[in-house]
DNA sequence: CCCGTATTGATGATGATTATCGATACGGCT
DNA sequence: AGCCGTATCGATAATCATCATCAATACGGG
């Protein structure tokens, strides 16, 4: 399952003359076993169970490395810390917060998406990607539920 | 001119039994004599140059205090720092920032909007706010201008 | 003008991330 | 298989933004 990520992190390193590591494939695998939405602390910890000898930085240095190879994509620090989720056969979407309970709904939208052309299109801008945050509450933290 | 500022922000002091002090005006003054999307720290360097004297952690509890009175929003922090910028006589938008020069273009888009509370209804999310940001090249960094 | 309380500024603490550095692992070459 | 230059590692110190603490001070109602 993951020898397609594997396979374009090796790729990536290769192109710039990096290599592929030990240490560099534990952290790919820890990150691959996480859900979207970690900090590169959380994924330290789960490296940790893989090798509990490998080192914090180590661990930083490569998530970027992941990033840039396409295979993270790092999501809005809404708190203290980063976060990043899956890039790689994880379509794009938007999120929708929980200001309450935190709870995180994806989604995607084509109105959305098709108003956000139209907007690069206006200002005569080339699209490279956006972010988009919904804040609310969620129904189960709504003060009462719908009439 | 600040006195719309002044009034909203002495009124919320008040309305939770804080004072409008020196330090605050100072604060105060020296943000909105800034441009929009600033740091904690360029506020600080501004209000230095109105009052010498002032602390550090002073103008960080205070940015938060404007935040809170309504009279400045936190926008994303892409890079470190979180930013700030002006709320007050200063409508929602979104922004579309060049990822090569850092150029910010803050607009707002009907059907985004709409579209946005189309997707608030579909999960039954009450709305409380959402961030927008758009990356992109603007005309003057793209690598050939429009055929 | 006084007093209780909010505020201030300096400083230390924190959390996340980055830089430094000697030791080590890779991997192409022979 | 073994050597060697370079990339990498892990530990640690350094940074950066932000927050908490605390004694000294300023506010403002009475």
């Amino acid at each position: 399952m993951n020898g397609d990520e594997r396979a374009i992190l090796e790729r990536y390193l290769r192109s710039r003359g990096l290599k592929m590591t030990q240490a560099r494939e534990t952290v790919l695998t820890a990150f691959l076993g996480l859900e979207s939405h970690v900090s590169a602390d959380a994924i330290y910890e789960a490296a940790k169970r893989l090798d509990p000898g490998i080192g914090q930085a180590t661990v930083f240095r490569t998530v970027k490395l992941l990033a840039d190879a396409g295979l993270a994509r790092e999501a809005c620090r809404d708190d203290g810390a980063r976060r990043y989720e899956h890039a790689y056969n994880h379509a794009h979407h938007d999120h929708l917060t929980c200001v309450e309970c935190g709870a995180i709904v994806e989604f995607v939208d084509a109105d959305i998406e098709r108003a956000q052309e139209a907007v690069y299109r206006r200002y005569g801008f080339a699209s490279s990607g956006h972010r988009l945050e919904l804040y609310g509450l969620c129904p189960d933290c709504a003060p009462f539920d719908e009439p």
